[in-house]
RNA sequence: CGCGGAGUGGAGCAGUUGGUAGCUCGUCGGGCUCAUAACCCGGAGGCCGUGUGGUUCAAGUCCCACCUCCGCAA
């Protein structure tokens, strides 16, 4: 069976890795085109190219699936079947309807929940037991194709985006394998999104803007937000002095007096914080990301005495 | 040429207007204690990123070049 592949992070090239391991016939690769990236703006691949480079698969950068010439292209490669994972674009119907066993995709929720780009920070941010991986038959809507397999995915009171992240790009890989195994013996069925009764939910990508922790939340909440934004973009706070604090990790710690909220109740082994709207609970932040330096843990960040007991975070 | 921060004993930092290199923690040894991430005493450990650079009587501290790391932004 020709496949074409088309994805652009890591979540993806562990896909594709899975998927050639397995020996499956991947003639090409689409991603997107490189980005300037990173400290002054080199032309950086994505995972997945690097990864087909490696595996000399060709591989197409086209900066639009619209048209003539994207057309043509895929005629010249004449996929039997496509395989999606977090690419970064729309597919047109035109692309969809090409393949003859269709465009699969593959998605980090169980769908209908979590619909879109992010759905695997939003799982854990939203403090869910468990989310997990989904195979679909792609149509033109935003992931509401035919659910094909799943696999549920815990999200353990440990886990970060990290952690989560890892497992269900491992799980994506194999569930893709398992999906393709079944259209090869034809025994794959096609199960329509059931929303009855469940509004499906949307996962916007994550926003600069609500990556700043509200203290006033309580600290279950505050705890998912920092893990389910860790170890990227990462959760922050306003120091006195202005300058920004990420947080890496956390704990949820025992409540306490009422006090004024963001207020540093601790400072010895680990920050402490005060949140929570009557200012009783408490968050306890392990590992931070100072600006301008590394990642390090609370207790060494607060041996550069940059915070002390009492301060405000904002 | 996107903006910016930083390279000082294992870790995180301080080093004033250039003139014996310090702090907190860790580590090692000893002590105290029913006990401790507690406390006390003592020790080890630093060519201060590189340059057989410049200025100076004298540079971690000023100037120059280079290397490396990092944050923002994308």
């Amino acid at each position: 069976m020709k496949i074409l592949f088309m994805g652009t992070p890591d979540f993806a090239a562990v896909a594709l890795s899975a998927i050639c391991d397995a020996g499956e016939n991947v003639i090409g690769v689409i991603t997107l085109p490189d980005r300037p990236v990173g400290r002054g703006y080199k032309l950086t691949p994505s995972a997945v190219k690097v990864c087909a480079l490696e595996r000399n698969i060709p591989v197409y950068q086209p900066t639009t699936l619209k048209g003539e010439e994207f057309a043509a292209l895929l005629d010249s490669i004449a996929p039997e079947l496509i395989i999606v994972a977090a690419y970064g674009k729309i597919l047109p119907k035109n692309v969809l309807d090409y393949p003859k066993y269709g465009c699969i995709n593959i998605h980090g929720s169980l769908l209908p929940e979590y619909r879109g780009a992010a759905p695997m920070q939003r799982a854990i941010i939203d403090g869910k037991p468990f989310t997990g991986i989904t195979t679909m038959m792609m149509d033109v809507g935003l992931d509401t194709g035919d659910i094909l397999l799943t696999e549920r995915v815990d999200i353990l009171p440990e886990d970060n985006f990290e952690t989560i992240h890892d497992k269900m790009a491992a799980v994506g890989g194999s569930l893709m394998l398992k999906t393709i195994d079944a259209i090869r013996a034809g025994t794959l069925v096609r199960i329509p999104q059931d929303t009855t009764g469940i509004e499906p939910t949307y996962a916007a990508k994550i926003e600069k803007a609500e990556c700043l922790i509200n203290f006033a939340l309580d600290a279950n909440t505050i705890h998912n937000k920092i893990r389910g934004l860790s170890p990227f973009p990462l959760s922050y706070a306003r120091m006195p002095d202005g300058k920004m604090l990420k947080f890496v990790a956390s704990r949820v710690a025992p409540s306490g007096e009422p006090t004024e909220i963001g207020k540093v109740v601790s400072a010895d082994r680990s920050i402490i914080i005060a949140c929570g709207e009557d200012g009783q609970d408490r968050i306890e932040i392990t590992r931070v990301l100072p600006e301008g330096k590394g990642r390090m843990d609370a207790a060494d960040f607060l041996r550069g005495r940059k915070l002390v007991l009492g301060d405000i975070l904002s």
